[in-house]
DNA sequence: TTTTTTGACATACAATACTATATCAATGAC
DNA sequence: GTCATTGATATAGTATTGTATGTCAAAAAA
């Protein structure tokens, strides 16, 4: 079909996955039917203004009106604000509420236990750094195992599990960063802690 | 109706008047219905894409997809550069062929006539100035005329109609910017042959 | 291996934009 | 006053989106 808006199709693509939504997500978050998102990736369809801006308002993207002669002005501005700005308040937030409950749930657990005060410290310690983009799969994929852990309680089994995959989650991070000497404690390029300044 | 978009709704009506279009005219160039453009302009519609990139790509405004974190900055752009930035090309290059031609019919009268040299000054000079905003309607009106005219030869009837139509539209510009005491000689804001930079 | 997730696609029906055209009142030009 | 322009509506028929489901293969997780 390929309209005048290819430009609009790649960009929703883009934002969607680079916050780790999946489209049947990205479908509940929106009121957009996953099928519709399909086509509209593809260019299959010619949307309706309405949904277009349910799915960029749920990727935290306005729609905005530039007048030709400043487009150049505007988009240097977008690229050079976007790896802090693209970052999701939708995934934050999900993401802040897994590790704030499963925080939760081990302060239920033995608090003079070795184990569960050194797993708090890794949590913390990856809600503090910044992830690097290389990991943000990983790092996605963890915050899920959180999601679905967090409701029930965390029995001895589970807690290891947890342990043993946050560990790895943050030897991955300090491995992907080592080699550049880069560190760790600047500001997130992709994290749970992200505000979106309305200011 | 009034989805989430009025916004987008009012910069149509918005563009479109500041250019002296009419929803007809609109609809010539965009390919968009009449009475679409109205019920938009309304909100009694929820247009497609394509549509509305037509309809925004006639008036020189691109759809731009602008993280919520970088709205404020890409606003203020839009505002510091829209005064220039807004006028259309459309009407630029249909106001420039009108001029052109009357002024080549204008270039086969007797040119030793005081009168003809008079009226080419005085369309010349239009053609430099800033056209003060309020003006803008009796400007583009003036115009319109020039269109209507340049087809046919021009007699002597037509000649003084239009001497005496442009020198009013002159007068009119002078007194509206005399009280203030603004020069006429600066870069103007609404004028014939303002290029779009597209560097 | 088995199960889940993901994205693409299909189908049927309802809702609505789009097209083409026409009308009408208000405004302004002549 | 007459005529043209403008914007708002209307109508009827067509095309497409939107909705609700479901299927399927590939990839990933368990």
């Amino acid at each position: 079909m390929s309209y005048e808006f290819d430009h609009l199709r790649t960009a929703l693509r883009k934002a969607r996955v680079r916050l780790g939504l999946s489209q049947r997500e990205l479908s509940g978050i929106s009121g957009v039917q996953q099928a519709q998102i399909s086509k509209f990736e593809n260019g299959a369809v010619d949307l309706r203004l309405s949904s277009l801006v349910a799915l960029f308002r749920a990727l935290e993207l306005e729609l905005e009106l530039v007048p030709r002669t400043c487009l150049p002005a505007v988009q240097s501005i977008i690229r050079a604000t976007s790896p802090k700005s693209t970052i999701s308040r939708k995934l934050s937030a999900r993401g802040k509420i897994a590790v704030d409950h499963v925080m939760q749930r081990l302060a239920q657990l033995d608090q003079t236990a070795k184990q569960v005060q050194y797993l708090q410290e890794l949590i913390r310690f990856l809600e503090r750094i910044r992830i690097p983009a290389d990991q943000t799969k990983n790092y996605t994929r963890w915050v899920k195992y959180l999601e679905r852990l967090h409701p029930a309680p965390i029995d001895t089994e589970k807690f290891e599990a947890l342990l043993k995959r946050t560990e790895a989650l943050r030897n991955q991070i300090e491995r992907s960063q080592s080699p550049r000497n880069q560190s760790l404690s600047e500001k997130p390029a992709y994290s749970l802690d992200e505000e979106d300044g309305h200011a």
